[in-house]
RNA sequence: GCUGCUGUGGCUCAGUCGGUAGAGCGUCGCAUUGGUAGUGCGGAGGUCACGGGUCCGAUUCCCGUCAGCAGCUCCA
């Protein structure tokens, strides 16, 4: 049955909610174990759910499982949906409901079943031999689904702890159609094309070597993307009222004992001896930051001081969660510590929201918000605690923001207000993030001096907006797929001469366009015209100058846009006049 | 770190059911001086990631190490 949609679009039923989609690619998750259940019996299920795009199951399968075997997986679950079976539901009491995992040797169903209440209605689906524990929903039968994709395999802790086993876990898609199958793959093809790792060769923005695994170098052409966000972070931070300092990368054993580092974060921080005495490379400048506050007598006049730091830090993070520029064991992070009043603390909090929001809304960016509270390895009071995060949700909530709450997840000094990005294939980063705390300054005995003339206690404010400069980088290609904005572009225009016979008045054309402050360069190789346009394009340079006789008789230059083409021939005076007006509408 | 997979010239990838390898692009040389997405011809370039093992013989099979990819755990 097909569903004519508002827009007039047709749709397969039972796809078109978001409901509907869950049902599908839960029943999907059930077929993929019934059909695994028929080919490989001894196999145990543990849980398998619908995910935001498709689903997953995992299994216990008792030997080493690869990709190999999806073939006969993906045709037994044709066969399964081919033969129409129906998912039926019933419920039984909790005895009964052991009995039939039990019968089945489904132990970790078995396990499930015991975590649940005593006298709870225990809710079971079976379609055809396949019985399954599960709460739905589900459509009806197993017919609908009629495109199967198996998509990889990985492992997967069961109930997520790393100190249990690891099982099988087997993703995959399904569609009412094959048609919505290939739709998706396409999809995926076209995001795996914007992959930041990718881009980065492509256009020699940066580079991973054997040599260092998770610390990357930056290449010319990444060099200048790089220092523009700094120089226009460096500005927006002037105006919010920020001074910016610079602390050691190293600093001694007795500094990272005094901030808790030592004993919370040792296993992430790099180590080295100095005349007999340990130090650290440090994994956050927080506590350089607070030798500087500490330096000399505060008073409640300097507060609400904002110091800002773009600290470079390395953290020795697990190998299996490198991942390009996104995850690192180096990178800058454009930190600043606020140091504050109470009754300043909720003003500062709007105000590092509203500044994250500004430059997430100038790039365009699509973003959502976490809270982040207290984790098991934490320092200082309930109380404090409790302040600190009723803080956060205050300021959030004055700015009615939505977020969702991380349980357990914020620093172990205090509580968080997370800011998370999408990459190419729609997985999501943190970038931004907002931390209370009211554990370093006492920690670090840091005071200022009141207005009743008493020493008090500061709070303090650890903030980010791009996150890492690297992490913010990856997402900001991918989020362009590298056609960035003229006044990011590495290479704002490239001027190709017809011919050698036009590289003189090629260069004339640079140096003017270089006097007004732009990023040019001219492809002196003796090709043709269309091969050089076409490699100026595949390097994505937002403007192309084709100079030849007639440009250089006239003084002029015939303009090609990246995304527009030709644009015919203008005199430089006029095209300087474009740019500027461009580079001004942006945030240069 | 864990599970599975991968690792062939600068890049993208073929290939060898075990007998030391090939294409396109790039690079270099020569010719061509061109008008809005690939000019032609020729040359160079690889101890097939690294270390062991099996074998008459390993890039190919086995083990280990390193690195990468997809997840898990963790996190900016």
């Amino acid at each position: 049955m097909k569903i004519k949609r508002k827009d007039g679009s047709i749709m397969e039923a039972g796809f078109e909610e978001e409901l509907g989609k869950r049902a599908f690619w839960h029943t999907s998750a059930h077929i993929l174990a019934q059909a695994v259940k028929r080919l490989y019996p001894g196999a145990k299920c543990a849980t398998g759910p619908a995910i935001a795009e498709g689903f997953y199951y995992d299994f216990d399968f008792g030997f080493r499982f690869s990709e190999e075997e999806f073939p006969k997986i993906e045709a037994e679950m044709k066969k399964i949906a081919g033969e129409n079976l129906q998912l039926r539901h019933f419920t039984a009491d909790r005895g009964k409901a052991i009995a039939l995992m039990e019968e089945r040797e489904e132990t970790y169903k078995v396990e499930i079943i015991n975590q649940l209440p005593e006298d709870a209605e225990i809710s079971f689906y079976q379609q055809g031999e396949y019985l399954e524990l599960c709460a739905g929903p589900h459509v009806a039968y197993t017919s609908a689904i009629r495109a199967f994709r198996l998509l990889s395999v990985a492992g997967a802790y069961w109930r997520g702890d790393e100190k249990n086993k690891m099982l099988t876990r087997i993703y995959g898609i399904s569609f009412p159609n094959a048609d919505m199958l290939a739709e998706y793959e396409n999809r995926l093809a076209e995001a795996k094309k914007r992959d930041h790792r990718r881009l980065g060769k492509e256009l020699g923005l940066f580079a991973l070597f054997d040599e260092g695994p998770g610390f990357p170098f930056f290449l010319p052409k990444g060099m200048v993307l790089k220092n523009l966000l700094i120089d226009y972070w460096r500005k927006l931070h002037a105006q919010e009222g920020y001074v910016e300092i610079s602390t050691p990368i190293l600093l001694n054993r007795r500094l990272w004992e005094t901030s808790g580092h030592w004993e919370h974060y040792r296993d992430k921080m790099y180590t080295t001896v100095i005349d007999g005495a340990d130090f650290a490379i440090k994994p956050m400048s927080c506590p350089g930051g607070m030798l500087v506050y500490n330096m000399e007598p505060r008073s409640y006049r300097e507060l609400p001081m904002r110091i800002s730091e773009l600290g470079l830090i390395h953290r020795n993070e697990k190998s299996g969660t490198l991942h390009g520029l996104m995850r690192v064991r180096c990178c800058t992070q454009d930190d600043a510590h606020i140091f504050m009043m109470p009754d300043q603390i909720q003003d500062e909090i709007k105000g590092v929201i509203r500044l994250i929001d500004e430059v997430y809304s100038a790039f365009g960016f699509r973003y959502h918000v976490e809270l982040s509270t207290r984790p098991e390895n934490s320092i200082g009071s309930d109380e404090e605690w409790e302040m600190a995060t009723e803080g956060l949700i205050r300021a959030l909530k004055e700015l009615q923001l939505p977020y969702v709450i991380n349980e357990g997840d914020g620093a172990f000094y205090g509580p968080k207000i997370d800011f998370h990005l999408e990459d190419s294939l729609r997985r999501t980063w943190q970038c931004g993030t907002i931390q209370l705390d009211f554990q370093l300054p006492q920690r670090f005995m840091a005071a200022y001096t009141g207005e009743d003339g008493k020493q008090h206690r500061p709070i303090m404010i650890h903030r980010v907006v791009f996150g890492s400069i690297e992490r913010f980088m990856g997402i900001l290609i991918e989020h362009f797929a590298g056609k960035f904005p003229l006044w990011l572009s590495p290479v704002q225009v490239k001027i190709l001469p017809v011919s050698d016979k036009f590289i003189d008045y090629a260069k004339e054309v640079e140096l003017s366009l270089k006097k007004e402050g732009f990023r040019c360069e001219t492809d002196e190789r003796a090709e043709k015209i269309g091969y050089k346009i076409r490699e100026a394009q595949l390097e994505k340079a937002p403007y192309m100058l084709i100079v030849g006789g007639k440009e250089a008789a006239a003084g002029s230059v015939s303009v090609r846009k990246r995304e527009e083409g030709d644009l015919g021939s203008m005199p430089v005076s006029r095209l300087v006049e474009m740019l500027c007006r461009e580079a001004k509408n942006s945030l240069c």
